[in-house]
DNA sequence: TTGCCGAGGCTAACGTTGTTAGCCTACGGT
DNA sequence: ACCGTAGGCTAACAACGTTAGCCTCGGCAA
């Protein structure tokens, strides 16, 4: 038998996928399992903890992803890009809460972040950037910051292109 | 007299500002106001209402900054970054919600949108690339996503390098 | 076999949220 | 002098997360 509360976790990312972020109510939880709403306090501490494991759980897939993607810098973001298009409720769920690193299964955010790190060939400072530009513009697109006939693949060519400097293999572009 | 929808965003962007968004309730801004929770709405349609006139603001706010500040890339990144810094609560707030442009007064968005159009020199690809940079940094470290000894400043200057090919006077560097 | 004890369900209820319905009052214009 | 409307009020609702307290069943020890 699984664990219990696992259980709970999945069942809120299917209503999360399916019904959008104000479907994922504990009650609605509960009828997802079969049980009264006050049940599920058995198994977790509360719609914060849910929270928590589903946005471990963005963290570990997008990591996964991204990992499998690395070759080059325009494949990495295309990548990053289309996971986060692909489950637009699960990334800006994980995006909007911050992190509490204690409750964090350990390795987590390090897994995530390699990848980025693998590109700029190791350079911490240029993958944080990186992260922030492919972060930002799949934040604004999914926020409908962009006017509806914006050409936002040109917008990510160009991202790619700015970076391409500190991804190619070329000894000295910092400042 | 001023309009008394006004005092009710200024009321809800002062509780915001002072004590969080947890803390901007119809029922706390009423309070504020003198008044119940219930006659607010002879002023406004609802919280939605409410949240998007911040939104505006915001957007007007921002703007104004940018365009006092853009001299070159890094300077008007920079006074974009120290807005955001300066307002978390209103920059969150404005920047987590969708924008409903219908009920936007026209031209903010286009007047926000003018300081980076002009570093870029017209191109809009590379203005929504540097757009998505700034707002993707500054939202990674509102919601703590980097470490807390993270050496934000040397992304930032990565990041302001990495496009300063598109501000520069520089003939053709694009895809 | 008996006893018990904890895991995991249940109902009832609480406080808070946004919001609606309906009433009353005072003031400004005809 | 009237009347309508702007703008306040109280009462109330449904939905939310959450707590308290009870019951029941299954497995294990004596």
């Amino acid at each position: 038998m699984v664990n219990r509360r696992d259980e709970v976790v999945d069942a809120a990312e299917r209503i999360l996928e399916h019904e959008g972020p104000d479907a994922v109510t504990m009650r609605r939880l509960a009828d997802e399992l079969r049980i009264q709403a006050p049940s599920l306090y058995k198994h977790i501490a509360g719609k914060t903890e849910i929270e928590a494991a589903l946005q471990q759980r963005a963290l570990q897939r997008l990591g996964a992803v991204l990992a499998g993607a690395s070759a080059d810098l325009a494949t990495l973001v295309a990548a990053y890009r289309r996971w986060a298009l692909e489950h637009p409720r699960l990334y800006e769920l994980s995006a909007r809460h911050s992190l509490d690193r204690p409750r964090l299964a350990s390795g987590v955010e390090a897994a995530a972040a390699a990848p980025l790190l693998k590109v700029t060939g190791g350079n911490i400072a240029a993958a944080r950037a990186i992260w922030g530009l492919a972060h930002g513009l799949v934040d604004l697109e999914l926020a409908n910051r962009f006017p509806p006939n914006a050409d936002l693949d040109a917008a990510w060519a160009h991202a790619i292109n700015a970076f391409a400097i500190y991804c190619t293999p070329q000894p000295e572009g910092s400042p």
